[in-house]
RNA sequence: UGGGAUAUGGUGUAAUGGUAACACAACAGGUUUUGGUUCUGUUUUUCCUGGUUCGAAUCCGGGUAUCCCAACCA
C-alpha cells in the first residue's frame, strides 16, 4: 500500500445542525447520509470520491455527479477524493486529468486526496493470486467470441469454460505468464469463477484480467495484464475507506458484484490477518487496521463498514448529446471546433460560452437525484444561468446587426460624454461613460419602414428613446425619413432629437410609446466579432435518435451528419460594441442590453474583440 | 422467452396512509429609460385496473409502457 496517507480522511462530529440554510427537500442519497451519520455508522466518517476517467473532457452530466460527491461531503463535513480510474491504458491520457482537475476546481470544490485506480495495481494482483489458490478464479485461453458464445443470453444460462477447472498451479503460472510481456493479448484472460447459468449476465464468470502489453500514464511498463472495472472499482473505493459510493443508474447491476469483490477482499484480509504468509501483505493489513478501515471481525462499534453503493440518474439534456464517446467522435471528425466549442456540453465549453459555475450548480440542484430516468428541457439551464446573469453581468451596448441613423438637427462634431449604468440589479457597481454624436448605429431590426401593428420601436413619424440618451423622432413620411440601396435594404435612417430630453433632466420624464432603445455612437465604438450560437441537434433526444439511426445501417458519423443542425453557429463580423469593453478581460460576463448574456471569448484581443453568446434574454415580443 | 429498475401537469421535482405542491415552460395583466428584471393572476397533474383502509400518489394483486444488462470499456 506506498505510503501514501490512507489514514482516516474525516472525522465528524455527530451533533449539530448539518446543512443548515435553505431548507430544500434532501434527495433519498442525501436522506441516507443524514441516516447513516445519524446512527453513527462508520464511526460517523463520511467520505466520498468523484472517479472519473481519464479519458475525455468532464461534461455536464459529471457536474451533477460531482456536485454530490464532492457537495455532500462538504455540506456534511466529510471528505471527497478525486480518483482516477485509469484500468484501461488504450484509452487513458494525463491531457485529460490535467483538465478534469481544472473543471472540478472551476465549479468550485476541492478534493481532499487525488488517488489513482493504478495505484492499487499491486494489491488487486496479490489479491487476484489469492482468489486463484481459492479456487476462485482461473485463466481461461478460448478467444473472445468463444467466451462470448458460452455467455449464453439473457434468457439461456451459459456454458462452463473447458478451463474452468484448471489446476491452480497451472493457473498460478499462466497468471504471471499474462503479466509477462510475452503473452499475446487476447490470448489469456483471468476469470472469476462464479456461476455460468447465473440471471444477473455479469456473474457468468467475469473477466478480471486482460493482457494489453501497453504502456500506462502511471505505472509505465510496470505492467502488462492489467484489472477491469469490475475487479477495480469496489476494491479501490475499500482500500481508500470510502464510506458512499456513488454512481448512475446503469451500474445497479454491478452492485452485487461490486458487494462480492469487496466481501471477498474482507476475507482476504481477514486470512492475512490471522496467518500473515508475507511480510508485505502483513503490513498491509496492519496499516488497514490502524487506520480503522479494516477490522478482523468488522463488526465491532464503530468500524468501518466497506464502501455502499447507491445508484441516481444520470443527467439527460434535451437537444443535447452527452456520452463521452460521441463527443469525442464530434471533436475527432471536425464537427465542433475542440472539447471547448461553445456548442459542447463540457464543462470547459460552458465555462468558454459564458456560464457561471454557480448557474450549473444550481440547475443541478434544481433537476434533483431520482432513480428515473428522465429527460431534462434545457431550457430550465437557460433559465438557471439567466437568473445568475442577471444579477453579475456587466450591461453594456452592442450592435450585431448594424443600420446608421443620423439625428440631423445634432450638431455636426459635437461629442456627449453620457451616463450608463453598470448594472440596475447592484447600483453599487457604479456607472460608465459612453459618447454621443451625430451619427449612431442602431439595430436593423429596431427600425420598421411601415410598422406593423405591435411594433412599438422606431418607424416613420414615431418617437422612440435612446438608452441614456435622448428621445429622438424619426422624420414623418414624405420628409426623407431612410434611404435604400438598390435591393430596397435601409441604409440610412433620418431622426431628430429633443434636446430637453437628455436622460437625468427634468424634461426626460417625457412618457412616450415607443420602446427605449440601444446605439452606439459610429466614431466612438469598436468594430467586433460576435459568434451566435443555436443547438447543436435538431433532434429532441439524440442519444435515442443515434441508436435509432445505426440500427437502420447508419455509421455513427452519418447519423450524426443526419441529426446535426446546420446553423448551429453564425459568426458576425459586422458588429459594433461600446470601447468599455476593450479593456476587460476574458471571460467577463455580460449583457448585451435588449439581445442577451455574453462573454468575452478567450481568442479575443484588443485589436479582434470576439465575444460568445451565452443565451438569450427572454423575449416576449412574438411575431 | 430471463433478470434488474422506473412511472406524479408540456418538462423536471416534492408530498414518507390524512387538503396533490414547487420550479421551468405557456398564457394574461401591472411596473419599468433593456419587449430584460420584478410583481399579480391563469391554464395543465398521480400509467391502467382491481383490492386493503374511515381515508391511497403512497400499501397489496394483475396489466401496460419506458430504461438498463449478453465490451478482453468504464
Amino acid at each position: 500500500m506506498n505510503d501514501k496517507d490512507l489514514a482516516k480522511d474525516t472525522a465528524l462530529p455527530l451533533e449539530g445542525e448539518r446543512g443548515g440554510g435553505l431548507r430544500t427537500s434532501a434527495s433519498f442519497i442525501e436522506q441516507k447520509v443524514i441516516n447513516d451519520l445519524a446512527e453513527g455508522k462508520n464511526g460517523g466518517r463520511l467520505q466520498t470520491r468523484f472517479p472519473p476517467e481519464p479519458n475525455g473532457y468532464l461534461h455536464i452530466g459529471h457536474a451533477k455527479a460531482i456536485a454530490i460527491d464532492f457537495g455532500l461531503a462538504k455540506k456534511y463535513g466529510g471528505v471527497c477524493n478525486l480518483r482516477f480510474d485509469d484500468t484501461n491504458p488504450q484509452k487513458e491520457d494525463t491531457e485529460y486529468m490535467d483538465a478534469i482537475e481544472q473543471d472540478i476546481r472551476w465549479l468550485g470544490f476541492e478534493w481532499g486526496h487525488i488517488y489513482n485506480a493504478s495505484d492499487y495495481f499491486q494489491e488487486l494482483w496479490d489479491f487476484a493470486v489469492w482468489l486463484i489458490k481459492q479456487g476462485r478464479a482461473y485463466v481461461d485461453e478460448q478467444s473472445s467470441e468463444e467466451i462470448a458464445k458460452q455467455k449464453g443470453t439473457t434468457t439461456s444460462p451459459g456454458t462452463n469454460s473447458p478451463f474452468r477447472d484448471r489446476p491452480v498451479e497451472e493457473n498460478l503460472r499462466l497468471f504471471e505468464f499474462m503479466n509477462s510481456g510475452q503473452c499475446e493479448p487476447g490470448t489469456l484472460v483471468l476469470r472469476a469463477k462464479i456461476d455460468m447459468a447465473h440471471p444477473n449476465m455479469l456473474f457468468r464468470d467475469p473477466l478480471i484480467y486482460r493482457v494489453l502489453n501497453l504502456p500506462h500514464i502511471r505505472t509505465g511498463n510496470k505492467w502488462n495484464a492489467y484489472p477491469m472495472y469490475d475487479f477495480t472499482h469496489g476494491q479501490s473505493d475499500y482500500l481508500e475507506g470510502v464510506t458512499h459510493s456513488w454512481c448512475t443508474l446503469e451500474f445497479v447491476e454491478h452492485r452485487p458484484l461490486y458487494d462480492l469483490f469487496v466481501g471477498w477482499m474482507r476475507e482476504w484480509f481477514e486470512s492475512l490477518a490471522k496467518a500473515p504468509q508475507t511480510p508485505e501483505g502483513a503490513s498491509m493489513v496492519q496499516k488497514l487496521i490502524d487506520g480503522g478501515y479494516v477490522s478482523p471481525s468488522g463488526d465491532e462499534e464503530g468500524a468501518y463498514q466497506g464502501p455502499r453503493q447507491t445508484e441516481f440518474n444520470k443527467l439527460n439534456l434535451n437537444y443535447t448529446l452527452m456520452s463521452k464517446r460521441n463527443l469525442l467522435a464530434l471533436v475527432q471528425n471536425g464537427f465542433v471546433s475542440g472539447w471547448d466549442d461553445p456548442r459542447m456540453p463540457t464543462i470547459c465549453a460552458f465555462r468558454r460560452r459564458g456560464y457561471s459555475p454557480e448557474s450549473i450548480i444550481n440547475f443541478i440542484n434544481k433537476i434533483g437525484y431520482t432513480t428515473y430516468d428522465a429527460l431534462n428541457d434545457f431550457a430550465l439551464l437557460e433559465s438557471a444561468v439567466r437568473e445568475d446573469l442577471n444579477s453579475r453581468a456587466t450591461r453594456v451596448s452592442a450592435v450585431v446587426n448594424p443600420v446608421k441613423l443620423v439625428i440631423t438637427n445634432y450638431p455636426e462634431g459635437q461629442v456627449e460624454e453620457l451616463e450608463a449604468v453598470n448594472n440596475p440589479e447592484r447600483p453599487e457597481e457604479g456607472t460608465h461613460t459612453i459618447e454621443f454624436s451625430r451619427e449612431l448605429w442602431i439595430e436593423r431590426d429596431d427600425f420598421q419602414p411601415v410598422a406593423e401593428k405591435k411594433f412599438m420601436r422606431l418607424a416613420p413619424g414615431k418617437e422612440v428613446r435612446l438608452k441614456n440618451a435622448y428621445i429622438i423622432k424619426c422624420n414623418e413620411e414624405g420628409d426623407h425619413p431612410y434611404d435604400v440601396d438598390a435591393e430596397g435594404n435601409v441604409t440610412c435612417i433620418y431622426a431628430t432629437y429633443d434636446p430637453e430630453t437628455r436622460s437625468g433632466q427634468p424634461g426626460a420624464d417625457r412618457k412616450i410609446k415607443g420602446k427605449t432603445l440601444h446605439w452606439l455612437s459610429c466614431d466612438h465604438c469598436l468594430p467586433a466579432e460576435v459568434r451566435m450560437y443555436e443547438r447543436l441537434w435538431q433532434v429532441e433526444n439524440p442519444r435515442d435518435e443515434l441508436a435509432r439511426l445505426q440500427g437502420e445501417g447508419l455509421t455513427n458519423v452519418e447519423a450524426m451528419r443526419q441529426m446535426m443542425n446546420p446553423d448551429s453557429l453564425h459568426i458576425l463580423q459586422n458588429c459594433y460594441v461600446e470601447k468599455f469593453v476593450q479593456s476587460l478581460p476574458a471571460l467577463t460576463y455580460l449583457q448585451f442590453q435588449r439581445i442577451g448574456y455574453f462573454n468575452i471569448d478567450t481568442d479575443s484581443t484588443p485589436d479582434h474583440l470576439v465575444f460568445n453568446k451565452t443565451v438569450g434574454l427572454k423575449d416576449n415580443f412574438k411575431k
